[in-house]
DNA sequence: TAAAAATACTCCATAGGTATTTTAT
DNA sequence: ATAAAATACCTATGGAGTATTTTTA
């Protein structure tokens, strides 16, 4: 489990498009398109429905995203926290 | 970053041993060596001092214990609360 | 018909294993 | 001499990109 995939999930949850959000991180829409997919295996749910050219949050996506908030922000902050004294980050 | 290499670090916390956690793993040694120089590159920093045979955790190791706790804890909560009416898992 | 997502493919990086070496007890 | 970690090497999987196709607004 990646937690730069979690990320762009709540990118894409953030934008509500998949190739916004891959802007946004600068990726290309297949790449994030495979992250989700690859979350979703990983989880065992669907996030998104997709809608021709255009998705939305399962209940499931809505409950992950609590979850998804709590990891992705503890990983930065962990990473900011134990490199504080460090002048070159 | 991948959250079962977080998931070993804390083994190795546990076991004292990368070969003890590489064991309660499933895993071989050096994948978990492997794992831990991997998530120290990520972090910028270094997790466990090498003393030969033996390792023991730098200050920065244990300040992400936490982190790691809870970034762990979160995804497996998580999985679980997701797939709470899946009875095939 | 244009914009967004999916699919097909190729390429490279990462992850894992086995075998071996190093190191300290 | 033994037990634990590191290193070297090989293979396989996964992730990212480009190009293209599908879909619907």
């Amino acid at each position: 489990m990646n937690i730069e995939h979690i990320e762009s999930f709540l990118y894409v949850v953030k934008y509500k498009s998949i190739h916004k959000a891959a802007n946004a991180l600068y990726l290309t829409q297949p790449t994030v398109s495979a992250r989700i997919k690859s979350l979703e295996d990983s989880l065992g749910i669907t996030l998104f429905h997709r809608e021709g050219r255009s998705i939305s949050l399962t209940d499931s996506g809505k409950e992950f995203i609590p979850f998804a908030t709590n990891i992705v922000e503890s990983y930065y902050e962990s990473k900011k926290y134990l490199n504080r004294n460090n002048p070159s980050l």
